[in-house]
RNA sequence: CGGGGUGUAGCGUAGCCUGGUAUCGCGCCACAUUUGGGAUGUGGAGGUCGUAGGUUCGAAUCCUGCCACCCCGACCA
């Protein structure tokens, strides 16, 4: 495969679309707005699948599967949630195809179904339909469901990973007998986000709650974590709404409490979907290609033997090589040795910095002679000798370095692009000449921050939630603000 | 969905303006020599030129519709 460069610097979105085709994470497919996800791109989900599970099992949750149906009349439930999904939705209005006179298979317009069926864009209806009949009583509380699920949202423009027709998530939603504890499961599931996104994809977040105009349709509060890309752009990366009664309210979700009372239910959902995978690849990757978190990488190392012409030499080299491996994998590295005789080294030494294996080892006849190895690190491309005694316990430090540095680095990126102003010209200025989050005071009206979308693109990403109250003036209005908001231009 | 652009072998491309059945590189197959940063040579395979029509003796090339993708908007996880 000839290997297509295109600089980050010169052509960011070019650059992200090759990377994902080049590296092998996904392409198009031949429905519009669908990709397929390739193996590659499909083990580093599921490593993303595995650690939340693993994360939501550990608070108490289970996994369940609801509908990919939804009757229509579910959405006409809850008001402001139609609003919000009911233009991006696939419907379903008929079961049946049938041969067309002119050979053609058309639908069979008398399989017209009696209602029409919305394919899921997200799942609250279907399962608070469903909650109806398992709660009756304050016993049956909480309820802390998630399903891992595809949902179809029909967007007008598409981008790999990002933004998807389908794409595949998790959806927690969970009941509770109480404002206070749906509350607080919220912000748990917040926290359980970020701290994935921190310490397993390396990627720093600003935990925050959005303003009224960015809220989730239907939720009274919804929380969320927003990364910061290479091209200094911002991503949301996860969402936990505190939903209120909305849901149990529009279908008549009661639960008998201890005083035999009928309350109505409280709910959260929270969700982060395979657009992570976006995040991932925005964050970290280089005109080398992807860069991957030791700890999301489906090869952590691989081992790439350097075999000579004398076949006695070969074996040596080979012997070696596969000794490491089984140490490696004896620690429980995710290894791989790469022992295909009909590529040069060069070209698996490229292959793999593009495919973003965190660490690369070769070992040659003079590593066999030193009982050295020649160490590569795919962050900083740096390159040593060392030698082979104790290399399992060297490689897990160095694993674990690569995944500290990769975080520290994005850090320091994401913190280099907060830019605090405090005035319209500094505002604007900012957003002319920089990119990133500008740190602003906002009077808090929905008018307001209409008005500087408009104006400018940017929209208020969150209110920050570990923000220090600080008085000051709106930098439109001018009217008084007690903290500051981050604006950015968003994907 | 509006404006702009692109579509030729698995990938990247030339040819299109000025119509005559397609160029080059990588990859692939075979053999040999190679192997510490994308190897070299020789031989070979692979294309209904996005798609459906139209014009023409003849269409990758001209015309029309459609589809897909990219960029910029609007919408959004």
């Amino acid at each position: 495969m000839e290997i297509k460069k295109v600089k980050r610097s010169e052509d960011y979105s070019a650059w992200y679309n090759n990377l994902v085709k080049q590296a092998d994470l996904a392409e198009h497919s031949a429905v519009k707005g669908c990709m397929v996800i390739k193996p590659y791109g499909y083990a580093i989900w599921e490593k993303m699948q595995a650690e939340l599970d693993k994360r939501f099992k550990d608070t108490g949750h289970q996994n369940a599967y609801f509908p990919l149906f939804i009757p229509k009349s579910f959405f006409s439930k809850e008001a402001s949630h139609v609003d919000g999904f009911a233009k991006e939705c696939a419907v379903v209005t008929h079961y049946r195809l049938k041969n067309g006179d002119d050979g053609q298979i058309v639908v069979d317009e008398d399989a017209k179904l009696e209602e029409e069926l919305i394919v899921r864009p997200t799942s609250e209806t279907i399962i608070w339909n469903t909650y109806r009949d398992w709660i009756k009583s304050h016993r049956d509380l909480p309820i802390l469901v998630n399903q891992w699920a595809n949902v179809v949202r029909w967007e007008m423009r598409t981008r790999l990973f990002l933004r998807t027709t389908e794409f595949l998530w998790q959806e927690g939603h969970t009941a509770h007998a109480t404002a206070e504890e749906a509350i607080a499961e919220t912000k748990q599931m917040l926290e359980v986000y970020a701290d994935f996104a921190e310490n397993i994809l390396a990627v720093p977040v600003v935990k925050g709650v959005k303003t009224a105009n960015e809220r989730f349709a239907g939720a009274l509060e919804t929380y969320c974590i927003e990364g910061l890309m290479q091209d200094g752009k911002a991503l949301q990366m996860g969402t936990s709404h505190f939903l209120g009664q909305n849901f149990a309210k529009a279908f008549d979700v009661k639960y008998a409490t201890k005083e035999n009372t009928q309350e109505y239910v409280w709910a959260t959902s929270w969700g982060v979907s395979t657009r992570l995978m976006g995040a991932l690849i925005m964050s970290h990757s280089d005109d080398e290609g992807l860069v991957l978190p030791p700890n999301l990488a489906p090869i952590q190392v691989v081992v790439v033997p350097i075999l000579g012409k004398k076949e006695e030499e070969k074996q040596l080299v080979l012997d070696k090589a596969r000794a490491i491996t089984s140490t490696l994998k004896a620690k429980g590295i995710a290894v791989k040795l790469d022992d295909r005789d009909h590529v040069s080294p060069g070209f698996k030494f490229a292959d793999y910095e593009l495919k973003g294996v965190p660490v690369r080892i070769a070992i040659g006849m003079r590593d066999v002679q030193n009982e050295t190895v020649e160490v590569a690190r795919r962050d900083t491309k740096e390159k040593q000798v060392m030698s082979v005694v104790d290399i399992d316990t060297k490689i897990e430090h160095l694993l674990a370095a690569i995944q500290v540095n990769l975080f520290q680095k994005a850090l320091d990126f994401r913190d280099d692009h907060i830019h605090v102003v405090n005035n319209w010209d500094e505002f604007n200025h900012a957003l002319e000449t920089k990119t990133g989050f500008v740190s602003a005071h906002w009077d808090g009206t929905t008018e307001t921050e209409l008005k500087i979308k408009e104006l400018t693109k940017a929209t208020i990403r969150c209110v920050p939630l570990n923000a220090t109250a600080e008085n000051g003036v709106c930098v439109l209005t001018g009217n008084p603000s007690t903290q500051r908001v981050l604006f950015a231009k968003a994907y």
